[in-house]
RNA sequence: GCGCCCGUAGCUCAGUCGGAUAGAGCACCGGCCUUCUAAGCCGGUGGCCGCUGGUUCGAGUCCAGCCGGGCGCACCA
């Protein structure tokens, strides 16, 4: 309806212009939205006060012209109104709304896609959580909010494919080991210490006692060096299994899973840095290879090859970039845990380096979660051992309540989950206030069956029968649901759905309480069922699109 | 010290490309179940949009400076 209006505007704009009666020739730019104030119509333009000051006149006679102009625009307009400050109020006939709900009901649950994307194709890279445990609450978050982002893109038209880098080469993974090897060694009666920065955690202890059980005292005399490697490797694996278990628990899932140390062994990291050096963008310093990355806008030139010969995390992922790009995705989009916000500028950098486009990668960062429970923070890090897994969260709270809670905020502010606040509030919670709307619809529709009461084929004379204005205001919201997803998915920020959803939720059940549906009128409860059959059509999409369920009864 | 993020009601947070009288949930007070699920609805209380200046017809939104909180500033990942 909106760039409906638009197209409108333009048309009495040009008529003016030919008329004599405005002389500019620019297209402005100017605003068509929602506004906020009941009894300032449907739709609101600002387009008299933004050419207020080439055609130097006032605002209002700008708009007093542009309403004459517009007319009723063939019946579709009821009012058109110039407001204080040379705002354009429009109203639509109540005729336009019903045919705009014959087009949702039509559309199905396509509603809401779009073409936007134009199949462009995206790489969606997230959560990425190094395989040295389960993933704690934070990961949640970066799931929850990538995998949000790879539904949002898909329903606005982008070819989209999710990916997990795991982080399975360099030190971490060898302090892994060392700690399983550390616990597996006292378990065989052998005093030994354990790493200073190991990882005391109780599934450390679990792994160490898996080896000894299946290996006895087979890693007793073994070099230290290569029964590290090979622990750390196997723990690693397992505790992959593990994310991969928890993401899936999550209702998460990925297309695919690149593993850092095969793309180091497989020689790809090394070419990648064979370019870099081609194009002259390396040099050696106290024996360590380093990037020129200030020469692209990096604070400072960023070690690639340690002193030691060891490739660098950010080799790998200069590597890990330039495929990514290479494989023709027009734009990668990485989230990340905000503690890595640092880390953009050299990434950008080499992608500058490498001669390609630093404006296909997009970051997304998503803040911590802070835990507290009773109001008392809980204390996390893999360093401390301890810490809560999401699994427990979920476990706790279910996969809904998780969801929408990481969703509803903007993912760069900081977000405090209270687990006992989010499991004792349950029944006040905004996702079951939206769940719940759309329980209710689902309702209704029994509610009909039981009394024989089918919804009839969509027509405008079957759409006669919407008039009150509760019944044109939702049909407005429900048409504003494309653009939400166009721009939720423009601006990577899914909580916009969110949001939404809640509004959705409010007006229906404030429609519910004031007028009955299912009624001894014929023709007013068709109409009806069909209204609350968009309703929750976009209520259902919209929780889809975050990866909320929508439930038929609570 | 430098960089990034955040600062909006008692609490947790929305607020689109700068638009008209800044919203929601929780909490608190008072109403509404003979009728499609009261996990709901209606009304009320509650604001220096961190502070100061600037940009303009108009600023919670943009710019500068300051204050407060968080996170970074590795040959770790």
């Amino acid at each position: 309806m909106k760039s409906r209006l638009r197209g409108l505007l333009l048309e009495a704009l040009a008529g003016a212009r030919q008329g004599g009666e405005l002389s500019s020739n620019e297209i402005p730019s100017f605003v068509v939205e929602v506004p906020r104030e009941e009894g300032h119509g449907d739709l609101a333009s600002n387009v008299a006060m933004t050419l207020a000051r080439v055609e130097r006149k006032g605002p209002q006679v700008i708009a007093a012209i542009l309403q004459r102009r517009l007319g009723d625009a063939g019946g579709r307009l009821a009012r058109v109104e110039v407001a204080g400050g040379g705002f354009l109020n429009v109203t639509f006939a109540a005729e336009a709304w019903r045919e705009r709900l014959l087009e949702i009901l039509a559309a199905g649950d396509g509603y809401g896609t779009s073409l936007v994307g134009a199949g462009k194709r995206v790489q969606v890279e997230f959560c990425s959580a190094n395989p040295t445990g389960p993933l704690h609450i934070g990961h949640g978050r970066g799931a929850a909010t990538g995998d949000a982002i790879a539904r949002v893109l898909e329903a606005a038209g982008y070819g989209v494919d999710r990916e997990y880098y795991i982080n399975d080469a360099g030190g971490q993974i060898e302090t892994l080991g060392s700690s399983v090897l550390a616990r597996y060694l006292v378990l065989c009666g052998i005093d030994e210490p354990f790493p200073e920065n190991g990882y005391p955690a109780e599934y450390v202890t679990d792994l160490a006692r898996e080896v000894l059980e299946r290996d006895g005292q087979r890693w007793v005399g073994v070099e230290r060096k290569d029964a590290v490697e090979a622990l750390g490797r196997e723990a690693a694996d397992k505790l992959l299994d593990v994310i991969r278990s928890d993401l899936a628990a999550f209702g998460v899932r990925f297309d695919r899973f690149t593993s850092e140390r095969d793309l180091q062994r497989s020689g790809r990291v090394e070419a990648a840095l064979e370019e870099l050096e081609q194009r002259g963008h390396l040099y050696v310093n106290d024996g360590a290879r380093f990037m020129r990355s200030s020469a692209f806008g990096d604070d400072k030139d960023r070690a690639v090859v340690k002193s030691d010969g060891g490739l660098t995390y950010f080799a790998s992922d200069i590597c890990y970039h330039r495929e990514k790009l290479l494989a023709g995705y027009d734009r990668i989009i990485d989230v990340w845990g905000a503690d890595h916000h640092g880390y953009i500028g050299r990434m950008r950098a080499s992608i500058a380096a490498l001669g390609m486009e630093p404006e296909r990668l997009r970051v997304v960062l998503v803040q911590m979660v802070s835990l507290s429970r009773d109001g008392a923070p809980v204390r996390m890090g893999k360093r401390t051992g301890e810490f809560v897994t999401l699994r427990d969260v979920l476990d706790e709270v279910g996969c809904d309540l998780a969801r929408f809670f990481f969703l509803s905020r903007k993912s760069d502010a900081h977000l405090d989950f209270d687990l006992e606040l989010a499991r004792r509030q349950t029944a006040e919670n905004p996702v079951f206030y939206i769940q719940y709307a759309y329980t209710r619809i689902a309702g209704i529709f029994r509610q009909a069956a039981e009394k024989g009461i089918e919804a009839p084929v969509p027509s405008s004379a079957v759409m006669a029968a919407l008039g009150q204005p509760e019944e044109l205001a939702l049909v407005r919201l429900l048409a504003e649901f494309p653009e939400i997803v166009e721009g939720a998915a423009e601006s990577l920020e899914p909580h916009r759905v969110v949001v939404y959803a809640q509004k959705v939720a409010g007006d229906f059940h404030r429609y519910y309480a004031r007028h009955r549906c299912v009624s001894g009128d014929v023709a007013t409860t068709g109409a009806r069922l069909l209204l609350v059959r968009a309703v929750g059509q976009v209520i259902g999409r919209a929780l889809a699109l975050v990866g909320v369920g929508a439930p038929e009864r609570m």
